[in-house]
DNA sequence: TTAAAACCAAGTAAATTACTCGGTTTTATT
DNA sequence: AATAAAACCGAGTAATTTACTTGGTTTTAA
């Protein structure tokens, strides 16, 4: 039950270009040397939060990547199952496909593995990063404070 | 975010032995062939089931495994991770466990990690394998009305 | 014109998964 | 005492997935 790199990753970057929506595009590199992570890697990861509408991008010199909206309006859920797809523990419990599995309708287990869905669906749908700025905001907040 | 098959014979195999519970012990062939599952695999599990002291198993002829406890005190949570680990997203929110990463006190994400782990284990700790049983009677209640 | 950037397709080494195989030991039954 | 059923154990392995890299091309601001 590991996220693999993919959403960790993608979460990491659209936090960062929610750190730094000001409506001028933010380069790969930057982003890749903030977060310490390989530019070209995360190259794959940006056509797919494109593809899912979740950024723009603005080709040439200068160019970058954008979030498509406020950070208040784009979730975590949708940023990792854009990158990963369905959240489903189960591959017999993804929303919207069809079972082959002719036991599905009186499955026990089924029930399980759709409440494990359900549950963490509820989570990431429920963070924006509006709420990781907050957070990051708060924790700051707190550490320059411990700090002196 | 997949489970392994590991974790989803585990509970299949669990649930198998508390329909079965009884003090009688079950083979690993007839938990085999009722959930179609290869013999051979789920030795392995159930040794994982075992070290986790949530099966205990009688050997030699007419052996087998049975619950250590009642349904009622197993969850699938244990199950769970006895034979996957954590349920840990991200290996740097593991339960009980130190991470080397030294920004993890003032990172963001790990907050996000952490929420998705406690709601998963939130849920599977809540589901029993009685609780199984009980689905299990509903559903094939409703399935017998319905055939007529 | 140059250089910075996004875009794209394909390749690859390493790790993980989902098993199997070939035994040994234990024990109820005959 | 012999047999057979069963748990126990360690190692091996094919297939798949992961986490990248490489080598380009296209676009565009300066």
């Amino acid at each position: 039950m590991k996220l693999s790199t993919r959403g960790r990753y993608g979460v990491k970057a659209m936090f960062d270009l929610a750190l730094n929506f000001s409506g001028e595009p933010v380069s790969l590199k930057s982003i890749a040397e903030r977060q310490g992570l390989s530019e070209a890697y995360l190259e794959q990861l940006m056509a797919g939060l494109r593809k899912a509408g979740l950024v723009k991008s603005v080709r040439g010199a200068q160019g970058g990547y954008m979030l498509s909206t406020s950070p208040d309006k784009i979730t975590v859920g949708e940023i990792i199952r854009s990158l990963e797809g369905s959240m489903a523990p189960v591959d017999c419990v993804i929303e919207n496909e069809e079972t082959d599995c002719e036991k599905a309708e009186y499955c026990v287990t089924r029930l399980v593995w759709e409440r494990i869905r359900d549950s963490i669906n509820q989570v990431v749908d429920s963070i924006t990063l509006q709420d990781m700025i907050d957070d990051y905001k708060r924790l700051h907040q707190r550490k320059a404070e411990k700090e002196g």
